[in-house]
DNA sequence: ACACAACTTCAAATATTCTTCAGAAAAGCC
DNA sequence: GGCTTTTCTGAAGAATATTTGAAGTTGTGT
């Protein structure tokens, strides 16, 4: 999934990002208010994990605008002031969850996945779609009881086209969702070709359907409906 | 859609129009005042992104001139960050949205789709005209209950009829809407013919009655009414 | 440093759509 | 009815998008 971390100290900012990248996220960061605020009013993202101390403003603030725009972003929380004002303010603004420092990696982790899980999936902790069921704990893709080894890039994508399932969406979605700001820097959408390629050889040598439809010259659309 | 970028930096405008056109939008720009206010007086847009800060005049007499020609034309400004002047000066004159640089890409792509289904679909994602049902998200065409698959361009085509339902519209603002200013490098409309044919033979083919009616020396008609 | 897996790039093959062209059909006009 | 103009149609060619396999690169763990 796609992270935002508001983070102004950079050691724990850098920690957090390799530690959520290697659980197979695309991460992006912001060490102040400013950048936060830039970043949220432009981009999309499942999970916003915001410090609420920041040099040059409230990270309440950053809250506030996310709330504004109503968007589908969760926000978990992080401080390290253990003052419960700050966590009911917080939780009041609209936050999804809160953690305090120090936490450990795999906590965090594993609230952020609890976010999206609740935003995304009811909080269902198994998805099955037609003859797909997916564990969201286990990381674990099922197609037609067999069990599928997915690379991260591959489950990734396959949790964006079930998030969408039904709706078109386009390459240039799918590289923003994957890969964040540096989707930029590519000029070609070879290697989306290529993990969607991979995913749905898998799908179908495990005895499943034709689930990814090409819309050519649009992008691809999952079907779960016929 | 039809859009028209107004925006003085021209790589900025570049990628703009590079990711728009590539979502399936006829896409034009103008890089000054002058250049937007000779294409706005002059052809009909779906959607108008206008930056504010144009080196030889205002922005907001753009949005000015738009709202004399009480035209159906929506609006999104586009703006250096925190002019929050700017933001309420283009929304009390009547842009539909407002968007802060630095920007991501789909996020615009989002936003100006948001404007356009607001007003021209009442911000319906499914639209119903006699057997027709068009799903905008799924970008999904229905004819008689039965889905059938078109091109890009005749989709775009569909979608233009649909909205000037029952109207005469000429081949020349159809291939200025679908073409945009490629439009005038054509010698003939051939091209127009051969889309409108398509379309009406898969329309047809799905079991759909007569929608597209020629109206000789002056165009076409989509008819929703018998 | 090595092996391994995953990811990305490259290039060729394939598929689909778009445009052009030429001739046929239809409509308007005298 | 003849004549001109406009529209329609099918087929071929050009352009574009997608798929694929294979090679190259990166990164991870041992």
């Amino acid at each position: 999934m796609k992270l935002l971390i508001v983070e102004d100290n950079s050691e724990l900012s850098k920690n957090m990002e390799s530690y959520l990248a290697k659980e197979g996220n695309t991460c992006e960061t912001a060490f102040n208010y400013h950048q936060a605020i830039d970043k949220v009013v432009s981009f999309t993202y499942d999970v916003v994990i915001l410090d609420l101390t920041l040099p040059d403003g409230d990270g309440l603030d950053v809250l506030k605008a996310l709330n504004k725009q109503s968007s589908e972003v969760g926000v978990l929380i992080v401080s390290a002031r253990n003052s419960l004002d700050d966590k009911l303010s917080g939780l009041n603004f609209g936050a999804d969850d809160y953690i305090t420092k120090p936490f450990h990696l795999s906590e965090l982790n594993a609230r952020i996945k609890a976010i999206y899980r609740r935003r995304n999936f009811s909080n269902k902790k198994v998805i099955e779609c037609r003859e797909i069921l997916i564990d969201l704990d286990a990381h674990e893709v099922f197609v037609a009881q067999t069990v599928i080894e997915l690379t991260k890039k591959e489950y990734e994508l396959l949790i964006f086209f079930i998030s969408n399932q039904n709706r078109v969406i386009t390459k240039q979605s799918i590289a923003e969702h994957l890969w964040g700001d540096q989707a930029d820097y590519y000029d070609s959408f070879d290697f989306v070709y290529q993990h969607i390629k991979n995913l749905r050889k898998k799908i179908l040598a495990a005895g499943g359907g034709d689930y990814i439809t090409t819309i050519y010259g649009m992008g691809y659309k999952f079907n779960t409906l016929s």
